[in-house]
RNA sequence: GCGAGCGUGGCGGAACUGGCAGACGCGCAGGACUUAGGAUCCUGUGGGGAAACCCAUCCGGGUUCGACUCCCGGCGUUCGCACCA
């Protein structure tokens, strides 16, 4: 039946790679699926380096679920594109000087060669690249659905802006506030008009649904931190600016208790009525703090250095003690956060404390424990929110922060001077980038008729392929400099009219790709309301953590925001996420700059892509990653080698020895757990436990066909290649992924006798055999028979049995 | 600084709701087969000890008949966020 050639990975793997795409085995049918399973993968920046082993590490963690889940009945859909707009791609070309419409193709083709070779089940006829018009249309167009629906709209923003580019960088090339490319330049920050989406009006809903999302409680956690839901007030402060006129300066802050002990204010630099506040005698001093802040890089601003300011001149009203304390600016003091002024009180606040200390400013202690005498001084900000009480607070004294809180928040509205709020973190997303390689946002603006959004007809707004796409010191993206793209008839009055000149975020084009998979073929929409149906929301996402907060919370926006106009039907995408671990080398990650980019080519043309695959899942839990180190990779292949033989046997003869009663549990149990660690995502231990299968079935000499059937059965998942060769040879002439999932019967899954582990006094001594569910009398019996148990216990007394049925008893003697 | 996680043999890692610590694999040592072995197979492999036993899951306490697992306090490490009032 079986010759007994050895396994050869190069020629398995070739081969049903080729049947596969013959035989359309990958290719679920997406309009008529009944048990449809969508299994998403974040897809891939095809960088120049090529697919690397992290890559294939995440790619192969989550083809393994779907071809699992394919095997216990599902249609599983699981598509592959290329994220391949973006900064990182561009950065590379100026660098290396070719184009990135030339450059990109190239790396998807080399992406597309790899991606084939790991073996996923991926559907090809769905692939997508977010360069592809095809693709980038509907960008657009979900721009001007969010336009029209209010929820884009332009103002001004600091970028970073490096004088010696002349262009804006990202945060990521600012490097301790010099320009990535130009160390001895420092990058200052300017303002631009750019776009932005409303996301933070969805903050609380973003917040709120999380609770009901299964995903993984590390990603959840990040989600909750970064919206940053804070309950405080807002507190109007009269103040007067130099000629005696109120100012009603609004503060927000998480500690209205703390009202007493307001001895100062604080505005950002940035803040309106900075102008209005400024005291004649102190205009020079305050501008040149303006003047010196505004030059500072973003990045910088926001590390931690010593506190700098400067006095207004102005004073303001303290609305519970009537005082008058003075307004100063300072930068530790966040123009886009509350409200850009804040209330110090530095005897319960550490930054406000330095920044005191620092000018003299008073502090004054207005919380203290039990036993503190009120007046105690303060060495450094008293921060304990348990077990405190107020002082010096006039008739809130004694009283906790929480009932100090809402009676302030009682007076406030009384007075009219503000009440109790709940602030977000969250930020709107800035959704601009003066450079060349992303969509252009598709918007005309008229001198006639103001900003008008292209026509949906129009699009795409395609991007235009220029040669000097590099940015220019002229601070707008170099699509400006594009004559015959930048100027276009408006296509409300037809009167010449030029285009927007930034294209969007990158996080934009991923914000909807799984959208798009299903309906990739279609372009007279973006996505078929039939398909999304049947197909969304995504069933299982699995991705990095390093997504955790902006692509996960932008693709949930988006889609609560489609969901608002109508044109989906849920507001989640993700019904269910899990975070995988991050394969890193050397302890860092992987990256062209480090050198340590591991491409998993050679490993695979030496031992083949499904044992790699096998060695790469059994590293370690897949939820953790790890280092990567390819020490042991002999250990997957000795192991499929000793399957192929055990296949080879099953063919080869009649008598393929007796099942017995160690094989047969083995046999179950390796099905139970299997299956359970699969589902878990444990497959580091589901491969241990087919290990331990094929160690007992050599040990007893056993090659029954079942046995075997259900160990390729469930190879399957993680060695796709392998499997299909040995179900094959096994004499089958459909594919396996045809096939059912193994089950197993729980009766058989127990052992008739277990070992009872004896304990004297807690410690280990010894190990019985008794029948399973053996009665405690009978157990001890037992172990006062057994020798090296009498040792212990022998002319002691015993004072107390523990047993735990089936497993231990402990003899507690005295 | 805040948040989350982790710390187990030479190495990667197992250990269900507290119940035989070290599954599985790598490596290493010895042996078999071989002209050969970087193939394959068998045996052994946490440390100490001749043995009985003793010691061992980062360190120090605690709870418990019993702790890798739970609690308290340290130390180390990784990853997020980072002047968010």
């Amino acid at each position: 039946m079986s010759d007994n050639t050895p396994y050869q990975p190069d020629v398995v793997e070739a081969r049903w790679q080729a049947r596969w795409a013959e035989a359309h085995t990958n290719e679920p049918d997406l309009k008529g699926a009944r048990r449809p399973f969508y299994n998403l993968m974040m897809f891939p920046y095809p960088s120049a380096e090529g697919l690397h082993v992290g890559n294939m590490f995440a790619f192969t963690g989550s083809d393994l679920y779907g071809r699992f889940k394919r095997l216990q009945g599902f249609q599983v859909f699981e598509p592959m594109g290329y994220d391949a707009f973006g900064i990182h791609s561009e950065n590379f070309a100026i660098k290396q000087g070719i184009h990135p419409g030339e450059l990109i193709p190239r790396n998807i083709a080399a992406f597309r060669r790899q991606l084939h070779r790991i073996g996923g089940m991926f559907d090809w006829r769905h692939e997508l690249s977010t360069t592809d018009p095809a693709y980038y249309k509907w960008t657009q167009w979900i721009f001007l659905q969010l336009y029209k629906a209010g929820k884009a709209y332009k103002k001004r923003a600091a970028v970073n802006w490096c004088p010696d580019c002349k262009t804006v960088l990202a945060n990521e090339q600012v490097i301790n506030g010099y320009c990535e490319r130009h160390p001895d330049t420092k990058v200052e920050q300017r303002m631009l008009e750019q776009w932005f989406f409303r996301i933070s009006d969805y903050a609380p809903r973003l917040l709120a649904n999380l609770e009901n999302l299964d995903w993984s409680e590390s990603t959840r956690l990040a989600q909750q931190n970064w919206i940053g839901r804070s309950k405080g007030a807002r507190i109007v402060f009269a103040a007067r600016d130099p000629v005696g006129e109120v100012v009603p300066l609004e503060v927000f802050t998480t500690r209205p208790d703390t009202l007493h002990g307001a001895t100062y204010l604080v505005i950002a630099p940035e803040h309106p009525a900075v102008g209005r506040l400024t005291a004649p005698e102190h205009r020079e001093a305050v501008q040149a703090y303006l003047d010196r802040t505004a030059r500072m890089d973003l990045v910088s601003r926001k590390t931690v250095k010593e506190k700098t300011g400067e006095f207004t001149g102005s004073y303001a009203v303290n609305p519970a003690t009537g005082k008058a304390i003075p307004i100063w600016i300072a930068d530790y003091v966040l123009t886009d956060y509350g409200t850009g002024a804040i209330m110090a009180v530095p005897g319960h606040d550490e930054r406000d404390f330095e920044f005191a200390r620092k000018f003299e400013l008073p502090v004054v202690r207005v919380v203290a424990r039990a036993n503190d005498h009120p007046d105690a001084s303060l060495d450094e900000a008293f921060t304990e929110t348990d077990g405190v009480h107020l002082v010096n607070s006039g008739d809130l004294n004694g009283l906790s922060i929480a009932d100090a809180a809402s009676r302030v928040e009682e007076m406030l509205e009384a007075k009219g001077a503000g009440n109790g709020v709940v602030n977000y973190r969250l930020h709107d997303w800035c959704i601009s980038r003066q450079r060349y390689w992303g969509p252009p946002i598709p918007i005309i603006y008229c001198d006639a008729c103001g900003t008008v959004p292209v026509p949906e007809k129009d699009l795409p707004v395609i991007l235009p392929p220029i040669d000097d796409f590099r940015p220019d010191d002229s601070g707008v993206s170099p699509l400006a400099r594009h004559e015959e793209w930048y100027y276009v008839p408006c296509p409300a009055c037809g009167k010449r009219a030029r285009r927007e000149t930034d294209v969007s975020d990158t996080f934009l084009d991923s914000s909807w790709y799984y959208l798009r998979y299903p309906s990739s073929d279609l372009d007279d929409r973006p996505f078929d309301e039939n398909l999304n149906k049947r197909w969304l929301p995504v069933t299982t996402y699995i991705g990095g953590n390093e997504h955790a907060v902006l692509h996960l919370l932008y693709s949930r926006f988006v889609t609560m925001v489609l969901k608002e106009l109508g044109l989906v039907d849920f507001e989640e995408p993700f019904t269910r996420f899990r975070a995988h671990g991050t394969i890193v080398k050397d302890g860092a990650k992987m990256s062209k700059s480090r050198g340590n980019v591991v491409v998993p080519d050679d490993y695979i043309n030496q031992w083949g892509a499904d044992t790699f695959r096998m060695y790469l899942m059994s590293l370690g839990p897949f939820q953790d990653g790890g280092d990567f180190r390819d020490a042991g990779i002999s250990g997957p292949r000795r192991f499929l080698d000793k399957v192929w033989q055990l296949v080879h046997e099953t063919m080869a003869t009649d008598a393929c020895g007796e099942i017995t009663h160690r094989v047969l549990v083995k046999w179950h149990r390796t099905k139970a757990k299997v299956t359970e660690d699969m589902e878990g995502l444990k497959y580091n231990t589901a491969i241990a436990a087919m290990m331990e299968l094929v160690n007992a079935l050599r040990e007893e000499n056993c090659c029954e066909r079942q046995i075997i059937e259900d160990l390729v059965l469930m190879l399957a998942p993680i060695a796709p290649h392998f499997a299909e060769e040995n179900w094959e040879r096994l004499g089958h002439t459909t594919s396996i992924f045809e096939a059912k999932w193994p089950t197993w019967d729980t009766e058989l899954m127990i052992e008739g006798t277990v070992d009872i582990v004896i304990q004297v006094s807690g410690r280990t001594r010894s190990k019985i055999a008794v029948g399973r569910g053996a009665a405690e009398d009978e157990v001890l019996e037992a172990a006062r028979r057994d020798e090296t148990t009498r040792r212990f216990i022998d002319g002691k007394e015993v004072r107390k049995v523990i047993y735990v049925p089936n497993r231990l008893i402990n003899i507690v003697v005295g």
